[in-house]
DNA sequence: GCAAGACTGTTGGCTAGCCAACATGCTCGC
DNA sequence: GCGAGCATGTTGGCTAGCCAACAGTCTTGC
């Protein structure tokens, strides 16, 4: 067992619930997973009803870059961050995962040992779905094979453009493009990450986040609250995107 | 027609061949693809016939961001480069395809603007395959597919490394990879890039390449010849990896 | 309601790497 | 075999952003 390994938390099941609640649990949250709205209430119970589901606490390993399991999770409540360390161990967020969205979907693309953590955010609710299980739905429901090639182009997209960022923009243009892109439309508000976190999102020191952060706030583009961030122009801000 | 599709040249179909001749052509290449190694020569013959190909002189657009086509290129010969392009004109390298490999696969996972440019650095022969054909050969044959999968997770792994380099490594450590990546092991030689080209891949300034590669020659872990560079110390050069 | 810890604010020194500018060297096509 | 153009070498100034260090402020759990 690698050192890694040993950081992970047990597993744990719900427990306490009939199979019947346990499968209404489960529908209640599967019918708002976009990899899956192509499949009918009565399908996804006979698909998913027995898949094992876990809660996990916050700031809990979901996955380790050790861990070989070739799986997709399906998280149906909470949030989760993939992220790597620096040898060290600085931290590089990729993407911030939240109900309704599936990860760990490189270890069904071959790649079980890609360096990510999986770390939870808040108490969450995850499903696990085997690759064995995924390919007999692949093969059975090839529209959801679609949907599946439809999340992983985003994925390269994302990253092929979070790369030009790092390559291309300076700390201040890629603060404002995590704002806008982790805005709530309706309370105007990016909710949820310290500056701690943004930095490590963005590849930059938590220090000159907030920095950055209070030049914006100065010139009235935004304002600071207590992790929470309200955006008072919005236009502004897309104009500090482009330098 | 946009600014960026009229740079594009007109696709030039190879000429003056007749059918056998350009069948037999065709399966010379095509057998060294590895996406579709799963299949028999007699398959391919039957299956990529009819597909056209095309020339391309060295340094001409194959695809550029406005190009909405869904298709997937198939390199036989020569070398692309695939990049995007900052605000003020700044490129960065997003990979160098050579032959036997496949680009555009993003055509076909529903991201057709995604934003780069395909460009050839070497006369090139490219055959062209529509979503269409891809599905029916996807649907035909499902280990092209299961490969199809492990490219595109080689291809998520790749990006996510590159960012984290990005975000960790400083340059010394980004040109000691990059050399170790693009290193001929018969040879212990990296050809056919410029120090620009290589700057525009691990996102630094042409001069500081050279000022990087200089020292690295001064410390004797590598020789520096025109558009080639010799590696006298694999395991030194790994070391400066490691910051 | 209060402490402990997490989050934010701020400062000054420091350096990697950008940038512009110019000099030299190699190669390939004619 | 020669020269135009591409590739490499080199220098000095400059600044964005790192880094360490410390000071305030909010929040959450007991």
């Amino acid at each position: 067992m690698s050192a890694l390994s040993r950081l992970l938390p047990p597993k744990r099941r719900s427990p306490g619930l009939s199979r019947d609640e346990r499968t209404s649990l489960l529908m209640r949250h599967l019918i708002h997973i976009d990899l899956f709205r192509d499949l009918t209430k009565a399908e996804m119970e006979r698909l998913f009803g027995h898949l094992p589901m876990y809660t996990f606490p916050k700031n809990t390993l979901v996955f380790a870059p050790d861990d070989a399991s070739e799986t997709l999770y399906i998280l149906k409540m909470g949030a989760v961050d993939i992220y790597r360390l620096s040898e060290e161990g600085k931290r590089l967020s990729i993407r911030r995962v939240f109900m309704g969205s599936v990860f760990g979907e490189m270890g069904l693309l071959g790649q079980s040992m890609h360096g990510c953590f999986a770390e939870t955010v808040a108490p969450s609710l995850v499903c696990v779905m085997t690759r064995a299980e995924m390919e007999a739905l692949l093969r059975a429901r090839p529209d959801v094979g679609l949907r599946f090639f439809k999340v992983i182009g985003d994925r390269l997209k994302g990253l092929e453009d979070q790369l030009a960022r790092f390559a291309f923009s300076p700390v201040r243009a890629r603060v404002a493009t995590f704002l806008l892109s982790h805005l709530d439309p309706a309370s105007q508000e990016v909710r949820g990450f310290t500056h701690e976190e943004i930095g490590d999102t963005i590849g930059a020191l938590r220090s000159t986040v907030t920095q950055t952060l209070g030049e914006m706030a100065r010139i009235g583009v935004i304002e600071i609250k207590h992790k929470r961030i309200h955006v008072r122009n919005t236009r502004e801000l897309a104009a500090l995107v482009r330098e």
